[in-house]
DNA sequence: TTTATATATATGTATAAGCTAATATATTCG
DNA sequence: CGAATATATTAGCTTATACATATATATAAA
């Protein structure tokens, strides 16, 4: 992914969007930030399957990931170049319209919420982030 | 390709745009109609291999084509969803950017002048197409 | 240090899609 | 009609990628 030529990269770009999966992970991290366990709850999908196209994003350097104690957090990766962030941003208000999209999104949220699921899960906006706690990235 | 729900169609879009020779493609017809043999010519392509990729475009909905005479025109589908069109105006504003893309255009343009290759193939853009005669979709 | 939890990766398999070479179809022209 | 030209499709092969299941790694907590 590193010696790539820029047409290459365009064609990466569009590839990590061509897969129902990754446009439902990618819709979640749409204002936030979201780790793999959530994603995995909120979608149905089992972890490793969630996992492995979180990592082709990253691959794709779409999304870009950060540890916080046992959690993973993915956001979208903030340092894109321009012509994928356009993208990115279309492909954004397009999936806004679709139906699944909102239903995911909405899931997302009462998940987040704690109401249903045991686990530690959480969703974080990225304006509610404690950037006090020991973070690195992947 | 027909009873497909909406997150299927997004999806499809971006498998179009998923490959080079058809990035290359699509940049050709950016503001014009280009026929098959031109297409073959100018980007040095085997003609089956042109053909079978401007059909997964025709499939995708994004390209369309008309018969005029021995050749088969192919143009950007005037009735894309606004999502798709949104979407692809952006892909058309990064590969503007792009090297190759700006020589493989260059290239067209020469080749349609007649100059270097013996055939009739021209470019029309679509201020200049005959509409007088007699054509039909595929 | 052991255990539990969160996430990542490996393996085997099925399917999709790319390529080349060959062939078929459609149109024009003699 | 028969030949030439433009385009499409098929066949055989190779590669990429999706999936499920199993396993490995990293962190936290006991």
């Amino acid at each position: 992914m590193e010696n790539q030529n820029e047409l290459a990269k365009i064609e990466n770009i569009f590839l990590a969007l061509a897969d129902k999966t990754r446009l439902r992970l990618l819709n979640l991290m749409r204002d936030g930030e979201v780790c793999v366990n959530l994603f995995s709850e909120t979608l149905m999908l089992s972890q490793p399957k969630v996992s492995r196209h979180l990592a082709y994003l990253r691959n794709a350097g779409i999304v870009s990931a950060r540890r916080q104690g046992k959690w993973i957090y993915y956001s979208i990766d903030s340092s894109m170049t321009s012509g994928g962030t356009r993208i990115l941003n279309e492909t954004f208000d397009w999936l806004a319209l679709n139906n699944q999209m909102q239903i995911d999104f909405e899931r997302l949220i009462r998940l987040s919420r704690g109401s249903e699921i045991e686990t530690e899960v959480v969703y974080q906006p990225f304006y509610e982030r404690n950037e006090e706690i020991e973070t690195f990235l992947l």
